[in-house]
RNA sequence: UGGGGAUUAGUGUAACGGUAGCACGACUGACUCUGGAUCAGUUAGCCCAGGUUCGAAUCCUGGAUCCCCAGCCA
């Protein structure tokens, strides 16, 4: 751009496009793109279109339109007629291009660059010659201009079924580039357009639209993915064969030129431990391996919007990854480290116990109850302090006890004292067991002059723990989320994997985030379990050997009940929190309206509002290095 | 065996004839009322071979490897 800047090509002008075709939703890949064309826009002073590039009526969807719009808003990026009230104002259709690009076809054909070919599909396609032979030329290649011109026009009438005729360009069948090899421009599908209607039965293909609808929109930088590098000289060649004979000034039998914008591609980007493609992720949706579009699990930008990901950690993501014409996989765990970075700065710290265990402070008094002062976010004093209520009886992490620890452990364990956050020392007496040895119930006694969490005399513990108040607690559901493969690279099938597969269970590398999903009673699902490690009785045979055989099983665990302090209790979809070690979590539109949006809605009269049904997702996990420690040693 | 691209630490990305740098990851250590955060440090790289040059990741020649292209998809 700085060299076009230079030179003028463009005027000084910089006007870019996100163009995306509505049959599906948005991934973090679309997310490069659209932060890369809306950061070009915006740094140099230019501006963005967000145009549905829709020429074919038979694989797009209203729901995907919506869907796209709302997540381009969500990241961020701005176009020229964007309105709060009305979510396609300003968005551009590359189908209301088509009254031109048919002119332009027309004008092709009169300009003895085009011509009507009866060629079905597998005659053109075996006419087409090979990467090494060259084609041949079709019989239909020499029509006159006024048969050309007969035939198109009846073609858009609708005289013609489906597949019997399409319009092509005049190039060289015997072009090394295959796409230059007569390309089609024109194909006749007798189909409902849900923006055109039944206006047309013959839709343009994509190179012949693309440079147009770009032409149209005066975009300067039409910036697109590697694999359209090919197609980059046909791109040029269309809008050369418009322009030929046309003028600046407009004089001449064929009138004004029209703009020329470059195109430039850059690598798309693919992640480790998930899949990136359109027509996987709409496999996964359909087998029912994942909820849907916006499962938390998937890289959409609607599925990473669920799970509580940021659209600035997304940005900052963006930015970071860079752009490079290098085919790459980059570490999910930078996108991670991204969350956690924004989320570190911005969420509210909260208590909550994820494997309850059951904690007895037996020299605290019965039925006495007391509110304790906890800070929102050590990382910003301007989010102020809240009172988290404390009594006998609490709930601590089930493995946050040890009745005889491991070396390097510091939590509680007979005779250990600790500080329960914000609260008491506490040091542990002991437990109680069930008839299988389980620990049920731990016992301690708490040290009234440590309210608060510091010692007057000055001692120290080791640890720190959080807690819940089981009294006040609000019990909620978890849905703790891993990576959806088990392996960095999703196609990588080798034979352990098959070996694995075969098996019935899960590959044997250990869960992608380091930590192996502890299995407890409280464990409800496992998710997509039945897709990965459990084939049918024909096991590992050749068509179990894809992608989807690297499955995590584990990709989902639900927890119910864990416990949350009570100062979520009206938090509203999407509301972020910090569960102090553990992780970020995020509350999920599945969870019940807040009682405050329950008065909108009469019909659901709840009265008790601790009822409320709330569900979190787990964004991301803290950095955990006591499971690194606790790995080593085992 | 046709055409088009690409190749810098484990990963991603800078340096555009002049000391190969940054980030993530991994590993140490310090600090800590989150085993969080933060801070400090360590680790590790120019695809190969020639050539030009005082000097090459960068320029030239040859080679290797990887990706894309034979839809009436985009």
């Amino acid at each position: 751009m700085d060299e076009h800047n230079r030179t003028g090509r463009f005027g000084g002008r910089v006007c870019t496009r996100f163009p995306p075709e509505p049959n599906g939703y948005l991934h973090i890949g679309h997310a490069k793109s659209i932060n890369l064309n809306y950061g070009l826009a915006a740094d140099y002073g230019g501006h963005f279109n967000l145009r549905m590039d829709d020429t074919n009526p038979e694989k797009e969807e209203q729901e995907y339109v919506s869907s796209i719009i709302d997540d381009v808003r969500w990241l961020g990026a701005r176009w020229p007629g964007m309105r709060a009230d009305d979510p396609k104002a300003g968005v551009l259709w590359g189908s209301n291009y088509f009254d031109h690009m048919y002119a332009w076809a027309v004008e092709l054909i009169k300009k003895g660059k085009a011509y009507v070919c009866d060629l079905a599909a597998d005659e053109m396609s075996r006419t087409r010659g090979t990467l090494t032979t060259p084609g041949q030329d079709s019989p239909f290649r020499s029509r006159s201009i006024a048969e050309n011109l007969d035939l198109f026009e009846r073609m858009r009438k609708g005289e013609f079924p489906d597949g019997t005729k399409t319009l092509r360009a005049k190039i060289d069948m015997a072009h090394a580039n295959l796409n230059l090899r007569d390309p089609v421009m024109y194909r006749i599908m007798h189909a409902t357009h849900h923006n055109t209607g039944d206006k047309w039965c013959i839709y343009p293909m994509y190179d012949w639209a693309h440079g147009f609808e770009d032409a149209l929109e005066g975009i300067t930088h039409s910036i697109c993915t590697l694999e359209f590098e090919n197609h980059r000289p046909l791109y040029d060649w269309f809008i050369d064969a418009v322009n030929a004979g046309r003028t600046d000034d407009g004089s001449g039998p064929w009138g004004k030129k029209i703009h020329h914008p470059q195109q430039i591609e850059f690598a798309r980007l693919n992640l480790t431990y998930t899949v990136m493609s359109k027509r996987r992720l709409l496999e996964l949706v359909k087998s029912g391996r994942v909820r849907g579009w916006d499962d938390p699990r998937m890289p959409t930008v609607s599925g990473m919007r669920r799970r509580g990901y940021t659209s600035e950690a997304i940005r900052e993501f963006c930015r970071r990854i860079g752009v490079s014409k290098v085919e790459s996989t980059v570490d999910v765990a930078l996108l991670e480290h991204c969350v956690r970075e924004h989320l570190n700065k911005v969420a509210p710290r909260v208590m909550g116990v994820l494997r309850p265990l059951k904690l007895v402070i037996d020299n605290y008094p019965d039925g006495q109850a007391e509110e304790l002062d906890a800070i929102n976010n050590p990382e910003d004093e301007s989010a102020g302090t809240r009172k988290v209520p404390f009594s006998k009886v609490l709930y601590i992490e089930h493995d946050d006890f040890r009745e005889t620890p491991p070396p390097k452990y510091w939590r509680l364990y007979p005779g250990n004292e600790v500080r329960l956050r914000y609260a008491y020392f506490v040091k542990c007496t002991g437990c109680t067991k069930d008839a299988f040895g389980h620990v049920v119930e731990v016992h301690c006694t708490y040290d009234p002059a440590t309210r608060g969490g510091d010692a007057p005399d000055g001692r120290k513990v080791k640890s720190t723990m959080h807690w819940v108040s089981a009294a006040h607690a609000l019990p909620v559901e978890v849905r703790l989320y891993d990576h959806l493969f088990t392996r960095p690279d999703p196609d990588d099938v080798s034979d352990d994997a098959l070996r694995a597969a075969g098996e019935g269970e899960a590959p044997a590398e250990p869960s992608a985030a380091g930590r192996p999903l502890t299995p407890l009673p409280l464990r409800e699902g496992l998710g997509e379990g039945r897709s990965a490690g459990q084939p049918d009785a024909t096991s590992a045979d050749a068509t179990a050997q894809d992608w989807k055989s690297n499955l995590n099983p584990n990709s989902l665990e639900t927890i119910h009940p864990a416990y949350v302090e009570p100062s979520v209790a009206n938090a509203a979809p999407e509301t972020r929190y910090q569960f102090e070690r553990h992780g970020y979590f995020c509350v999920d539109p599945d969870s019940d309206a807040a009682p405050g949006n329950v008065a909108a809605d009469p019909g659901v009269g709840r009265s008790t509002p601790g009822a409320r049904r709330l569900v979190f997702n787990r964004t991301v996990t803290l950095k955990d290095t006591w499971a690194k420690i606790e790995k080593k040693g085992t």
